[in-house]
RNA sequence: GGUCGAUUGGUCAAGCGGUUAAGACGUCGCCCUCUCACGGCGAAAACAAGGGUUCGAUUCCCUUAUCGACUGCCA
C-alpha cells in the first residue's frame, strides 16, 4: 500500500473559515493517523481575490492549531513548487492542457463574453448556462489563425455526451451522474492561469496525493474531475468529502455570523485547543462517550469512516462549555498568563491578580467572562439594600445591620487578614450568637462586593481586598443600612 | 428549472433488521456549598411523512416534503 498523503489547499483570500479549518484538521488527521504526509499547497490562481496577508493567516493558523505540515512552500518535499502561481509560471498547467488538446480531450475556445451571455438562460431566478461546444468544431487551421492573431481564448475540456460517470466517495458512497450533465469546463483561463478544477487534478496527481479531503460543495463537480483523470490515464485518488458546517439558522457560515473564522473565535476569547477539539467533533464522532481530546489523541483515534453525511450546526453554546472545560482543566499557573490581560484591564487596584485569577478560573467559560466576575474589585457597584435579604441564608436587612456592626471591630482587630483566620473568627462569632454561618457571611460578602454572585466567599474576597478596603466597604454598607 | 446530496430530542451525536432509541451541550429539579459557580444525582425532550420489502423496520427500497450544494474565465 502506498503511504497516505493528504493536502490542505486553501486560497489566500482572507481569514481561516472554520469549515476550512475543519477540512484542514480532517486532512491532517487522516494523514497522521496513517503515519502519512500532510502537505500544504497554496491555490492562488484567482488573481482577483488574492489577499497577500491571507498567506500569513494560513501559516499562523496552522501553527496555532498544531496542524503542522510536512511539506509546503516553506518545506520542500521534492514535488514543489507548492504555490500554484509559481507552478503556472513554470508552464506546468499549460503543458498538460496542451496534451489534452493534442489527444482531443480538450479544445481552444474563442467565444466572446457576449456570446456566452447569449447562452445563458434564467430558470427560477437563477442564471444557468451550459456551453454548446461551439469552438470544438473549429478546424486546426482556424484555431492556429486565431491563436496567431492573438485572440483571447480559454481551453475547455471536452466532456462526453453519452454514458454515465460513477465515482466513489468514502463518506457518501457511490455517486453516478449522466455525462450529458457535465459541462465543458474551462481548464485554462484567458489570463493563462488554470482554474481550480484543472489545477487541482494536475497538482494532486503530480504531488502524489492519495486522499483528497475537501468540503462537500465539490461533490457535484467530482465526476468532471474524474473525466480529467481518466483522460490522462491517472489513478483516481480516494475521495473524502466533508459535510457542511452551518450557523444556527442552518445557513452557510458567513463573515456576518461573527464567528465564521478561527481568528474571530480567538478574538472572542476562545482557546485554540478548544476550538480544534470542538470542530473535530462537528461532523465526526469517536467511539466512546468522551468529548475532550487533544490533537495528539485525535490523531490516534481518528477514523474517517465515522465522518457524518449531514451538515452540522455550529453551536456556540457547546463551544463555550468546551472552552470552560479546557480552562478548568488548566492549573492556576497555566491559566494566569491567559487571564492576566483581562485582569489588568478590569482590576486596577493594588490586588493580587494571581489570587483573583484562581478564584475566577472555574467560573468562566471564555476569557472575556472575567470582566463581570471581577468588576467589583475596583468599586462596589450601586446596589439595593434589599440585596441584604437572602432567604436561604436567613439573612435580612435588620440581621445584616446588626451582624455587620458586631463583626466590624472583630475584623479591625483580626490578628491576620487571611481567609482561614477570618473564617475562624466569623465562625466562632456565629456560634456564640447562635447564627448560621451563612447568616453572618451573606451580609459581609454583600457589603464588600455589592453583588449577588462573586468569585469567592466573603472571607476570600476580604483577604484579597485587604483590611483597610474591607473595613471601609463594611462601613459604607452600614451607612447604607442606616 | 436540472443534477447530486442530506433528514434521530432545541443543538452535537451513537445506532448499521429485533435496543426500555446511548452519551454530550442547553433547559428544569434536587444535593453539596460562606453567594454564584464547580462537582454529584435526576427529569423533560427525537427516528420528517406515506407506501412497500420482511416474522419484524430508525436501520433496506420507492414516493412526497423540507433543507443544502452544484449548475462561474470563484474556489
Amino acid at each position: 500500500m502506498t503511504p497516505v498523503k493528504t493536502r490542505f489547499a486553501p486560497s489566500p483570500t482572507g481569514r481561516m473559515h472554520v469549515g476550512n479549518l475543519r477540512t484542514a484538521l480532517y486532512s491532517y488527521l487522516i494523514a497522521k493517523h496513517a503515519g502519512g504526509t500532510f502537505m500544504l499547497r497554496i491555490e492562488d490562481t484567482d488573481q482577483e481575490r488574492f489577499v497577500p496577508e491571507a498567506l500569513d493567516i494560513i501559516y499562523q493558523t496552522l501553527k496555532d492549531t498544531g496542524l503542522e505540515h510536512d511539506e509546503g512552500p516553506d518545506k520542500d518535499g521534492g514535488v514543489g513548487p507548492y504555490i500554484q502561481s509559481e507552478r503556472c509560471r513554470l508552464g506546468i498547467y499549460q503543458k498538460y492542457a496542451d496534451q489534452l488538446v493534442e489527444q482531443g480531450d480538450a479544445y481552444y475556445c474563442f467565444c466572446s463574453k457576449e456570446r456566452l451571455e447569449g447562452l445563458k438562460r434564467t430558470v427560477g431566478g437563477k442564471e444557468i448556462s451550459a456551453y454548446d461546444k461551439h469552438c470544438l468544431h473549429l478546424s486546426k487551421e482556424e484555431v492556429q489563425a486565431k491563436l496567431a492573431a492573438g485572440e483571447p481564448h480559454v481551453i475547455r475540456f471536452n466532456m462526453p455526451l453519452e454514458g454515465t460517470t460513477t465515482f466513489h466517495d468514502e463518506i457518501y458512497g457511490n455517486i453516478t451522474v449522466e455525462n450529458a450533465e457535465l459541462d465543458d469546463l474551462i481548464l485554462i483561463k484567458s489570463d493563462g492561469y488554470p482554474t481550480y478544477n484543472f489545477a487541482n487534478v494536475v497538482d494532486d496527481h503530480l504531488m502524489g496525493i492519495t486522499h483528497v479531503v475537501r468540503g462537500n460543495e465539490y461533490l457535484s463537480s467530482t465526476p468532471k474531475y474524474n473525466r480529467i483523470y481518466e483522460a490522462f490515464g491517472w489513478e483516481i485518488p480516494t475521495y473524502v468529502h466533508c459535510p457542511l458546517i452551518t450557523n444556527e439558522e442552518g445557513q452557510k457560515l458567513s463573515k456576518r455570523s461573527g464567528h465564521s473564522s478561527f481568528e474571530d473565535l480567538i478574538d472572542q476569547g476562545y482557546l485554540k485547543e478548544a476550538v480544534v477539539n470542538f470542530v473535530a467533533l462537528l461532523g465526526w464522532s469517536p467511539a466512546g462517550d468522551r468529548e475532550i481530546y487533544s490533537l495528539k489523541e485525535l490523531t490516534e483515534i481518528f477514523d474517517y469512516h465515522h465522518i457524518n453525511k449531514s451538515p452540522a450546526v455550529f453551536d456556540m453554546t457547546k463551544l463555550k462549555w468546551m472552552n470552560g472545560e479546557y480552562i478548568k482543566a488548566m492549573s492556576d499557573e497555566e491559566f494566569y498568563p491567559l487571564a492576566e490581560p483581562y485582569l489588568k484591564k478590569y482590576v486596577t487596584g493594588p490586588y493580587d491578580l494571581k489570587k483573583i485569577a484562581a478564584m475566577v478560573r472555574t467560573r468562566i467559560q471564555i476569557l472575556p467572562d472575567i470582566e463581570e466576575q471581577v468588576d467589583f474589585f475596583n468599586a462596589v457597584p450601586d446596589y439595593d439594600v434589599e440585596l441584604f435579604s437572602h432567604k436561604k441564608s436567613k439573612s435580612t436587612v435588620d440581621s445584616s445591620r446588626a451582624i455587620l456592626k458586631d463583626v466590624l471591630p472583630l475584623l479591625e482587630n483580626a490578628a491576620s487578614f487571611d481567609n482561614d483566620t477570618l473564617f475562624d473568627i466569623l465562625k466562632n462569632y456565629a456560634a456564640e450568637k447562635g447564627y448560621k454561618v451563612n447568616t453572618v457571611m451573606w451580609p459581609l460578602r454583600t457589603a464588600v462586593s455589592g453583588k449577588p454572585a462573586t468569585p469567592a466567599g466573603a472571607t476570600g474576597l476580604m483577604e484579597v481586598l485587604g483590611r483597610d478596603e474591607s473595613v471601609a466597604r463594611i462601613q459604607a454598607a452600614l451607612r447604607k443600612l442606616g
